[in-house]
DNA sequence: CGTATGCAAATAAGG
DNA sequence: ACCTTATTTGCATAC
């Protein structure tokens, strides 16, 4: 609502591909941008929540306790996986001053969410969030609203604990299941992910974080570590191709962009990349071809 | 230094 | 086994 319909075309990256003059929605154009920036808060709160995530006491302490985590800044092109490292004791908060907040966390109305609305066509949680209706049901059975809600005191969990989107991401890793990378959680909060892909990350979360303050509240020597045997499937790592790589890929492209099996071999085998990788890389090239090719039709060259 | 974001690898699903 | 299409997710880097 708040939103502005821009006569803006987006892919399904959601990125500005174009603009269409004939979209004629937007009623107005308006929202100068709200002088009001609330952002949580400034300082890393020390809160008391429950299991279910709901501030139940905020702590008149201002330690700054946490030296959480000791990264090896290794890890510079080896194709050997990276291996985690435990997670610093951090010590257990000492229990300052407890002042009870009300039961009832008093919702606020919160400003309108800033966030515009664009013609993507895989609306992000938040976009959603912020429409009209608000039956918080999304048309698929999930709970927008109930994501929104559990995004919101992730971050104020996470904080709680000390920790960064960095550390998340690189501790989720350490665990079973599904790793996320900072951008993942970072987009999470911000919810700029579509509701299937939120609906998906929530459960891991929340698992993960449920560990991680139970193992501060027992003042852990290890709030997360175990590197075992991480027996879940992970992701395979992106590859970063050269400059040359690249060059060498679109020169090879030009000539044929449906190499065959065996050329696929001799490419990835000439440039020193698995085949596999290759594979990928010229189907992704046609197809990013081909989108481009469709927007093409919408604008003037 | 931590967080946000653009571009594009990687993956999912149906041939 | 590999293609296409649609999408998810992360590297690199901007903020």
């Amino acid at each position: 609502m708040p939103g502005i319909s821009s006569p803006i075309l987006t892919n399904a990256q959601g990125q500005v591909i174009g603009a269409l003059p004939w979209v004629v929605n937007s009623a107005s154009v308006a929202t100068p941008a709200p002088a009001q920036s609330l952002q949580v808060q400034a300082v890393t709160p020390q809160l008391l929540l429950n299991a279910q995530g709901q501030v139940i006491a905020t702590l008149a302490s201002s330690p700054l306790p946490q030296p959480v985590a000791v990264r090896k800044p290794s890890t510079p092109e080896s194709p050997a996986k990276s291996e985690v490292q435990p997670i610093q004791p951090t010590q257990a908060v000492p229990p300052p001053a407890v002042i009870l907040t009300s039961p009832a966390p008093a919702l606020k109305p919160s400003a309108s969410a800033p966030i515009p609305i664009t013609c993507s066509e895989t609306p992000t949680v938040s976009q959603l969030v912020s429409k009209p209706h608000t039956p918080s049901l999304d048309e698929d059975g999930i709970n927008l609203e109930e994501i929104r809600e559990f995004a919101k005191n992730f971050k104020i969990r996470r904080l709680s604990l000390g920790l960064t989107q960095t550390q998340v991401g690189q501790a989720l890793t350490a665990t079973e299941g599904p790793a996320y990378s900072q951008s993942a959680i970072c987009r999470f909060e911000k919810l700029d992910i579509t509701p299937k892909s939120a609906q998906k990350l929530k459960p891991v979360l929340e698992k993960w974080l449920n560990e991680a303050e139970l193992r501060n509240q027992e003042g852990q020597q290890n709030l997360m570590e175990f590197v075992g045997g991480e027996p879940s499937k992970k992701r395979k790592r992106r590859t970063s191709f050269t400059p040359q790589a690249i060059e060498a890929l679109n020169a090879y492209f030009e000539k044929n962009p449906l190499p065959t099996g065996q050329e696929i071999t001799e490419i990835a085998k000439e440039l020193n990349y698995d085949r596999e990788v290759v594979r990928v890389w010229f189907c992704n090239r046609r197809q990013t071809l081909k989108n481009t090719s469709k927007l093409n039709v919408f604008q003037i060259p």
